[in-house]
DNA sequence: CGCGCGCCATACGGGGGCGTATGCACGCTA
DNA sequence: TAGCGTGCATACGCCCCCGTATGGCGCGCG
């Protein structure tokens, strides 16, 4: 994984500072333990950044750019219409492992206000997103983004609440995506 | 606030232990730094506890105690149908203030196992009274399961996604509130 | 009055992280 | 081959925290 030969890269250090956010939280961002892990010392860490908050900027960054297409980039290679993009955004919301990260950011924004900002950003992209897919379904555009909301809410939630019974998981997400997909007469 | 007078409680400890996680997170709750909160030093702690493992322990125990019932007890108090409670859960899910402390304690959920558990057996608690509330609707317990999960999600998404224009909040909260509310024919 | 005990302050050693200063090996260039 | 900059190692001082050991103050009780 993190055992790549060669120097190591400001790049390196920066994904093996986000493997270990998502992993020990913030208080686990420290220059020393991830020089451990790369297998060099801080004098590496201080000829590439100029010392830990330069770090963590790079760091959030690093998850901005490349977190705000990986959602809608799955989606939109997934299929034509906004049923199909929606349902593999479902799906996506109930399986990825990528979501401890997501989590740790979110906990990191809420004392940090230049990451506060970075969420909100990604967040607002993702929502437009799942509007314009749910009124695509011919919603108007208040429920599309209600609808938006909520999707987007059971994302987290499914990493937040300890589900119930592992036996109804198929079952649950199988009905919370027909809930809100459905659109009908009277529906709207 | 936690400004009472009197010799410092193992409780007041307990106490400033739970707003400082709330606020800074598992990394903020250290043994000098809540000493100095109560204007007291480390020998008041160790005379009340055996070291930093036993305050966390005793944290948890706190919130599980009391958050157990803090959700369910309001919505019980506000109304006697479901619709009623539900209405009044939902409410409080987009206004509450305490949920920084929640989502602290999930963040340390996911390293420590015995947090872990107790998480979810709170879960598990609000997520049967709300599918018992959603029951209480008509929805077959599937149904009642799937909107349960959403509807908590959402009190999440309310302070983990970083809203949308706040404009757009009130419409947003009735619209969902509609939609899970929402039981007719061909809905089930 | 003195004694004990609850409650806390003070002092100490150890550890770990941050940032800086400096040393050192390698490759490239002249 | 002498020099130079890159990339990292080593070593140091500083700060903050944990846990323990010990001292001290006040108050109820005999």
């Amino acid at each position: 994984m993190a055992t790549m030969t060669g120097p190591v890269t400001r790049e390196r250090w920066i994904d093996a500072a986000l493997d270990t956010l998502a992993r020990d939280g913030l208080g686990g961002v420290g220059v020393e333990p991830i020089a451990r892990l790369l297998h060099v010392t801080k004098g590496s860490f201080y000829w590439h950044f100029k010392d830990r908050a330069d770090l963590l900027r790079a760091m959030l960054v690093r998850w901005e750019q490349v977190m705000t297409k990986a959602l809608i980039g799955q989606a939109e290679a997934a299929g034509e219409t906004a049923q199909d993009r929606l349902r593999v955004l479902f799906r996506l919301s109930f399986e990825k492992r990528a979501v401890p990260l997501e989590m740790a950011l979110r906990d990191w924004g809420r004392r940090e206000p230049f990451v506060t900002r970075a969420v909100a950003r990604v967040d607002r992209r993702r929502l437009r997103y799942l509007e314009r897919l749910f009124g695509g379904l011919g919603l108007e555009p208040g429920d599309a983004r209600a609808r938006a909301f909520l999707a987007y809410s059971s994302l987290f939630g499914t990493h937040i609440i300890s589900v119930t019974a592992p036996r109804h998981r198929e079952d649950t997400f199988r009905r919370c995506r027909a809930l809100l997909l459905r659109v009908g007469p009277g529906s709207p």
